[in-house]
DNA sequence: TGCAAGCATTTTGTATACAGTATAAAAAAT
DNA sequence: ATTTTTTATACTGTATACAAAATGCTTGCA
């Protein structure tokens, strides 16, 4: 995302004090509260409420929704506020078919471009989202699953295809995170992504970018449902 | 974008006033700035100062400014404000990269989705930009220009394609704006226009993704040199 | 002359206060 | 009883005021 507000103090530090301004704060806590359902869909947000609960003021929290309205996860309504956005199944869908297509691109570029050791570690990433799998961890294991899914991107070394995929990936990551497959659902999602990364570790774009679309298609089959 | 706050409000109105919330007026206005170069790239943004100079105090204008953060067209710095931000030669062309890709998949799409008006309407804005070049005026042909390529992806009827297109464009669309080419050059891009219509109206999908491509890639030649 | 430290100025970050607008409830009229 | 109008309340929109931080300048000293 374009979000996170930078944090770039070179200089050898301690640990560095989060000198993140505070509406940036609040952009992340609020995130994650729209993703984990703590705020619902449709809910209106009342700032002064709202404020109180996270213990600042309504300044940088109005900014803070401002810079969610920008990224699509709240609403402006005039003279009403914002209310955490609501996605229709269709608006799920063609964020799916979006998401598609970008890593779809992002896995044909990272195939000529990507690092060896960038590969290693989205394998090793991938041995431990096994693990979990193994041990039925869902919810470590749906982490792990987007850490890959946003690592394929990361090696394509575009910092505007990581942006505008995380942008969407931020929008769906609540409907992902809701969406508890079945077992043997969960088994071809696991076969899917082993199938990835062998394409990613062999370099072979074509085969890497058709593996990719079954496995996002197959990803909207899997969450249709629960939209 | 997401931007735009919405204006529903029903009831028959001679002519429903502005009902855009000020923080919504000063975000158009200052995009608008930024294209066309009014706030130059790598420039520090002073609120006070520019607040007085919009006539605004500094709060709205400060809400603005989180927004077109989010849309990546400044830069926040904690304690030192906004910067209007500086795209690489990189960045453009990995923007433009990404906007082929976006522009491929909207354009399979319409051929299969869009409507026989809608395609007749694009092709009226086109021959609207071809009497544009004809008379060189160049800065109706650029709009009429960009007015097309948003149409193609309006045309696929994905909201959120939608957005992410416009998202990236309004990046680029500075950079466009002062790319002027030359008169070969320009001759080129309205004959790939052409050949991209007729696709469109053949309803040829591999065809118009192909034509776009090399649309696109010619467009990164076309503006590299003004990087 | 060069450098450093402290002070002043400027600018951002946040809180609060006030004004405008929408919603909901209650009262009045049909 | 239903609809309309009025009125009150609560919330958003904007401005201003205050606090904290950063930058630049001046002054003192080596």
């Amino acid at each position: 995302m374009a979000s996170d507000m930078i944090e770039t103090n070179g200089r050898r530090t301690v640990a560095t004090i989060s000198r993140q301004s505070l509406h940036g704060e609040i952009v992340t806590r609020l995130r994650d509260m729209i993703i984990e359902g703590d705020l619902q869909p449709g809910e209106r947000i009342y700032e002064t409420q709202l404020g109180e609960e996270l213990g600042v003021s309504r300044t940088p929290l109005r900014e803070a929704l401002k810079f969610l309205a920008s990224e699509g996860l709240v609403e402006l309504v005039p003279s009403r506020g914002a209310v955490v956005k609501r996605f229709s199944a269709k608006d799920v869908e063609d964020m799916l078919i979006v998401l598609r297509s970008l890593e779809m691109l992002a896995g044909r570029i990272a195939c000529a471009v990507a690092s060896e050791e960038g590969i290693a570690r989205l394998r090793s990433l991938h041995d431990a989202m096994v693990k979990h799998y193994k041990a039925a961890e869902r919810l470590e294991y749906y982490k792990v699953n987007q850490q890959i899914h946003t690592g394929i991107v990361a090696l394509a070394n575009n910092a505007p295809l990581a942006e505008v995929h995380g942008l969407l990936q931020s929008r769906v990551k609540r409907i992902r995170f809701i969406g508890h497959e079945g077992a043997e659902r969960w088994a071809g999602a696991v076969a899917e992504h082993e199938r990835i990364i062998a394409a990613l570790e062999a370099r072979d774009a074509e085969t890497l970018a058709r593996e990719l679309d079954t496995h996002l298609v197959n990803g909207w089959e899997r969450v249709k449902s629960v939209v």
